[in-house]
RNA sequence: GGAGGGAUGGCCGAGUGGUUAAAGGCGACGGGCUGUAAACCCGUUCUCUUUCGAGUACACAGGUUCAAAUCCUGUUCCCUCCA
């Protein structure tokens, strides 16, 4: 482990700026940080696995760290980053993904029987009862119009098109969070992602001209791959960390498929790996790069701590029958379990055996029977294994396992189940 | 308010009466190579049809013509310039 912090922050490519004596406080002792978590959906996506890591690594070197549920902001909506006007959601919605972000953070942070113990608010909390007038009054007081107006976040937003109040707005909000923290816990340092920068720094200043007090920030990169896109998005859309909305499968699949440059920077970025075990391994990559020994150490890492050593231990049991495997080694009931998260389809059985090619439109794998033939021609199907060149084939030409289960392949990764019974 | 330009397949973009289901590019999908990679190479990419072929399609609605994405009229939407 490092000294402090902010080296460990540094060693990690996470460190993008800081406030001037952010890096002094900290080495003081003990402080109390937050980071705000955004609770438009139920669940958290891979992106936000940074800010999450960032908790993690406070509570490591014995700070307290404590997430923060915009239950409040998120009715506001964020310009930061955002193009545009966002639909706001209804207070009950809110609640409920308040609900699931707490849930996952419990998965990374202790939260009792240390002496750091994480915590976890809500702003809903304090900003209900306030009132309008008293906003104005108190914290609108400290707001320049030409500091506001001059953050990056806004500038943007009023040359593509202009912005609302409401979400003009967000940064008074955002930096009344961080007063209240400061008062009710102590809280003297707020993290984020860099696209924060200027409403963390709305909250630093907003704390030293009504608490005359100094707090810092800090703010980590913005993570993109290596072609600069926005990470975590895949053409299937967000990698999402709760299991219902991307199985652990594809979650854990998500993360072997990384790059070499991307792997390496996302051990640093999404594991505790030591800095020392890094460059073994960095060194083990670089020497033997098709072992992907670096894929592998971060897909296991990850899909550990957020889904759990069971799960991760059933997905890689399927990735091996999947990749290398012989699939009719294993029962109906074995690839039923394997497959569990395929797309399946069902087809009656009928007096005359249904064809290949309306199965591939049963189980999703195509739109019509003409692109299944021609995927078939081109020599993209396997069914059981088995690469298929006739497109005229019937069901029961195919070997059905136990005569009633069939696994389709579509080039080289994609499944699907279909039930024949 | 005045003048002009435009709307083509998931996207960009050729095409101004007949070999145009519509060039080319991108994307997507499949194959090869490989490491479940990158790069590269090849193929496919409206629907139905084994093939032949048929149907639908170039903003929308009509019209001219043997024949229209292409000409005419109207409608809707977008852009540029002037005031």
């Amino acid at each position: 482990m490092a000294n402090t912090l902010v080296d460990e922050l540094r060693w990690r490519g996470l460190l993008f700026d800081q406030t001037e004596g952010a890096e002094a406080h900290l080495s003081e002792g003990p402080v109390t940080a937050y980071i705000g978590f955004d609770p438009t959906s139920d669940s958290l996506h891979v992106g936000s696995l940074l800010p999450i890591m960032a908790l993690v690594h406070l509570q490591r070197y014995g700070h307290t760290p404590i997430g923060l549920v915009g239950g409040a902001t998120g009715m506001i909506g964020d310009p930061s980053g955002k193009s545009k006007e966002r639909n706001l959601l209804d207070e009950k919605t809110l609640r409920g993904n308040v609900e699931g972000i707490r849930a996952l953070l419990a998965k990374f942070l202790k939260f009792d029987g240390i002496e750091n113990p994480a915590k976890l608010v809500n702003n809903y909390d304090w900003f209900g009862p306030l009132s309008f007038i008293e906003v104005l009054r108190d914290v609108g007081k400290h707001f320049p119009m030409s500091a506001m107006l001059g953050k990056e976040s806004v500038k943007r937003r009023v040359s593509a098109g202009g912005i609302s109040y409401t979400e003009f707005s967000y940064m008074i909000l955002q930096a009344y969070d961080f007063l209240q923290l400061y008062r009710s816990e102590g809280c003297t340092l707020q993290m984020g992602g860099s696209d924060q920068w200027g409403n963390i720094t709305a909250g630093t200043e907003l704390v030293r001209r009504s608490a005359d007090a100094k707090v810092h920030g800090v703010v980590m990169p913005l993570v993109t791959n290596a072609s600069g896109e926005k990470f975590g998005k895949t053409v299937d859309g967000a990698v999402w960390l709760s299991p219902e909305k991307t199985s652990p499968y594809k979650f854990y699949q998500f993360w072997l498929n990384q790059s070499d440059e991307n792997a390496l920077q996302y051990i640093k970025f999404f594991t505790l790996c030591t800095e020392e075990d890094y460059e073994t391994l960095r060194s083990a990559h670089l020497e033997t790069p098709h072992l992907r020994e670096a894929q592998k150490y971060l897909a296991r890492d990850v899909t550990t701590r957020v889904h759990g050593a069971e799960t991760l231990n059933r997905v890689e049991r399927s990735t091996a029958a999947l990749f290398g495997g012989d699939l009719t080694s294993l029962s109906a009931n074995e690839l039923e379990e394997v497959f569990q998260e395929a797309p399946t389809g069902q087809l009656p059985k009928t007096e005359e055996a249904p064809g290949l090619l309306e199965a591939m439109i049963a189980v999703g794998m195509t739109q019509s029977k003409g692109e299944a033939r021609r995927l078939i021609k081109g020599g993209g199907v396997s069914v059981n294994g088995v690469k298929i060149s006739d497109s005229q084939l019937k069901l029961d030409e195919l070997n059905p396992i136990e005569d009633r289960l069939f696994i389709l392949k579509k080039g080289s990764k994609k499944y699907f189940m279909l039930r024949w019974e």
